[in-house]
DNA sequence: CAGCTATTAGAATTCCAAATCTAGAATGCA
DNA sequence: TGCATTCTAGATTTGGAATTCTAATAGCTG
């Protein structure tokens, strides 16, 4: 069966992760992952095709372990004050997964997926979707009467939390307090949905 | 007094606004900035040290126009609510100069700088704090009341409708009725501090 | 144990864009 | 007119990073 790996794919996924979070994508190196790795660079082409593969990768990881926090509270929501609470999944995803948090929240998703292959470029598009269209759910669940009600609920759940965690990273970890601003903003955003 | 120029410096700065804009400082180089100016590339070097530098320009205009306007509402706001128009700079400014708005709103600071001259980084660096100074007098002025007014501020007048426009550009021109979800978001952030 | 194959390993190569260099052109001034 | 000066012009060089290539390894299998 040939010579057993030293080298995850994860492993090196982890790498580019950490990489890419510090320096950004364009001045991530494959020479950097490979040491960030341990691995030398001829191992990391074995396993990937180019950097923009493991680039792409990194992005998807971090997004679907986003998404799948997002939406675990947004599907469940019954009324829109639960379906709040999604806004607060961003700081405090960012609290505990600082690489994933940076990744997503002060790097660019094009300058992670522009040079994807197909393949990646598709997985990553799903992972954006299912959270847009977990989002279009509830906004006809909950704000079926505005025809604007989708739109506001984005920018509650998603465009407002996303500036106030701009404010603080990569430097510095969000504070504490920031839930409950982000909070009051998500809902009177939504607020005129609401009657 | 020589030979005169053909182009201005200007006319540099602006072709590398509108292919940063377009492609970001990564995909940018300097063969595309010569042909947007169609001018060689000779000539763009003989004004501008490297690419660094021009990234840097283009930046520092942008931040300076829109410098100008947030600035120019907030020192005259005698009331909260006066300086809680300056919220509604960031998706006018994004409206009627598409260009600087994506490279304010959608690319990276850092990704326009770091490859900047010391002089250039000093010009780019006072850019950002006239504004931020400018938050905080409004702060000091207006909520002197709350210690954490100073942080809701410009949250509310910086990271919300920083991240409101992120949902648009740089594909979709804001939505005229984007002004009024940010300006209800932007008061709920700092109602706490209020009375 | 001999051969098989997936993998490690890093040196060599290719590619691309930044930056340099040298020449030529256009103007003002003595 | 000739000289100094400033700028245009683009071919050439250089440097760095992505990618490829060729061996060397290490377990597995018959």
């Amino acid at each position: 069966m040939g010579r057993p790996a030293r080298f995850t794919d994860h492993d090196l996924i982890a790498a580019t992760t950490r990489v890419a979070a510090r320096l950004g994508p364009a001045q991530t190196t494959l020479a950097l992952i490979a040491k960030e790795a341990r691995a030398p660079v001829g191992s990391v082409y074995h396993r990937y095709p180019s950097k923009g593969a493991l680039l792409a990768e990194a992005w998807i990881e971090s997004a679907a372990a986003f998404g799948l926090r997002f939406r675990a509270v947004l599907a469940q929501a019954k009324t829109i004050d639960q379906a709040l609470q999604a806004a607060l999944v961003t700081p405090q995803f960012a609290r505990d997964n600082h690489a994933g948090g940076v990744i997503l929240f002060t790097h660019r998703r094009d300058d992670f997926l522009d040079d994807a292959p197909e393949e990646s470029r598709n997985r990553a598009a799903q992972q954006t979707s299912e959270v847009l269209h977990e989002v279009a759910d509830a906004a006809k669940r909950l704000l079926s009467t505005d025809p604007r009600g989708r739109d506001k609920l984005s920018l509650a759940l998603i465009g407002l939390p996303y500036g106030a965690v701009r404010m603080f990273l990569p430097h510095v970890v969000p504070p504490a307090d920031l839930e409950s601003v982000i909070a009051e903003a998500a809902r009177a955003a939504v607020a005129s949905c609401i009657h």
